[in-house]
DNA sequence: ATCAAAATGATAGTCACTACCAAAAGATAT
DNA sequence: ATATCTTTTGGTAGTGACTATCATTTTGAT
């Protein structure tokens, strides 16, 4: 009964780990620069999978629909994180402002630019963004759990949704872009005005 | 230069309008039922052009996607002039409420009963909560206008854009069936949640 | 009855996505 | 190296939402 350990399962650099994440790159870089030079709906799954050469089954094989090949995920998990490991006693939405702020401490000035340009295309179109603002709103309830542990109260508490949602609803109005909202102002730092809606929010919505 | 009036363009009571109405209501009512029987995505909009008697052409007609059968739009327009009522002196999220309220009572209970029926159905079904929530969330875009003319302030201000942000914010996540949320909860009245949310939001979300 | 405009139905086609099977390639044991 | 097993891939066929288009019917006005 040797072990093998040859190749588990995880991550580690297996040839075919590897070459899996090598196709799973090559379809989105592929993806948004089709998408990027003639627009969402212009591009087919066909032409994406012909351009990254492999095949349609291939393409929906790494993301299980077009939208997907768009919409980043994680962060989450990371804010989730920062989130819990701020002291207890500061109040809940300066928590998550100073959570949001080590994140974007932590990431490269490359990472957070790739990051905006990502968010900056899932909100304009609209499949997309209704998709995101769903996977968004998912996150308010993960929030809401965080909170709730942190407050010691429950996670379906009325109150504690608010305050989750609250906070959801500052984010994303100072993110997206619905109408107008061009040039310099998408351009201001994103950073900037979360933490500026965030800061009006808590202080109680003066206004 | 006999001026007809006989069945001019808008509302009144011509003969076409009147059955373009009664087409478009039977198709949703049929495809809710369907939909309440079988489930979304195993209902066709085949199936619903059948049995409400029309082409599957028709259908697309009245309704663009299949998603908006489900959808149910207004609201806001009543809520921004419910809103734009409340006298000025009285706050931002106040004046939220208050309308709400306004609302609330003016309709009738079977109407406010339909609109919980049908909120619970979009929210429920994956891609028609999607595109719930890009509606609603454009709907911040117009309440941000009626809170930055309230104020006399630009419409594009940050500060504007963020309460609107948290009331949407709030009024979602007490609305929202995400995961769990089940029995009472949902049957505890909707206005009374979105209400309660809404005062502890203009009481500054001590928590 | 007659005529113009509007509504409908039917047809053909595109595209996202699923189910399925057979061939190719990577990994493992002898 | 060879045989074997598993994973990954490509191909084929099909479903269903949605678009474009055109001929036919229905409705409103004269």
């Amino acid at each position: 009964m040797t072990h093998t350990l040859g190749a588990p399962a995880g991550q580690p650099g297996g040839l075919r780990e590897r070459k899996k994440a090598r196709t799973r790159a090559a379809i989105r870089e592929h993806a948004l620069r089709l998408i990027r030079e003639q627009g969402y709906q212009a591009t087919t799954v066909e032409q994406i999978a012909a351009a990254a050469e492999v095949s349609p089954s291939t393409f929906f094989r790494y993301f299980p629909t077009k939208e997907d090949v768009v919409l980043q995920d994680d962060m989450e998990t990371l804010m989730l994180e920062a989130f819990e490991r701020q002291p207890p006693e500061v109040g809940l939405v300066a928590a998550v402002r100073a959570a949001t702020r080590e994140m974007h401490d932590a990431m490269s000035e490359a990472l957070w630019e790739q990051m905006r340009q990502t968010t900056e295309l899932a909100m304009t179109i609209p499949e997309v963004r209704a998709r995101a603002m769903d996977d968004f709103a998912r996150t308010i309830t993960m929030m809401a759990e965080a909170m709730a542990k942190r407050t010691g109260r429950n996670p379906d508490d009325l109150a504690v949704r608010a305050v989750a949602g609250a906070i959801f609803g500052v984010v994303l109005s100072v993110t997206a872009p619905w109408n107008d909202w061009r040039g310099e102002h998408i351009n201001a730092d994103l950073f900037e005005r979360i933490d500026a809606g965030l800061a009006q929010l808590e202080n109680g919505l003066q206004l």
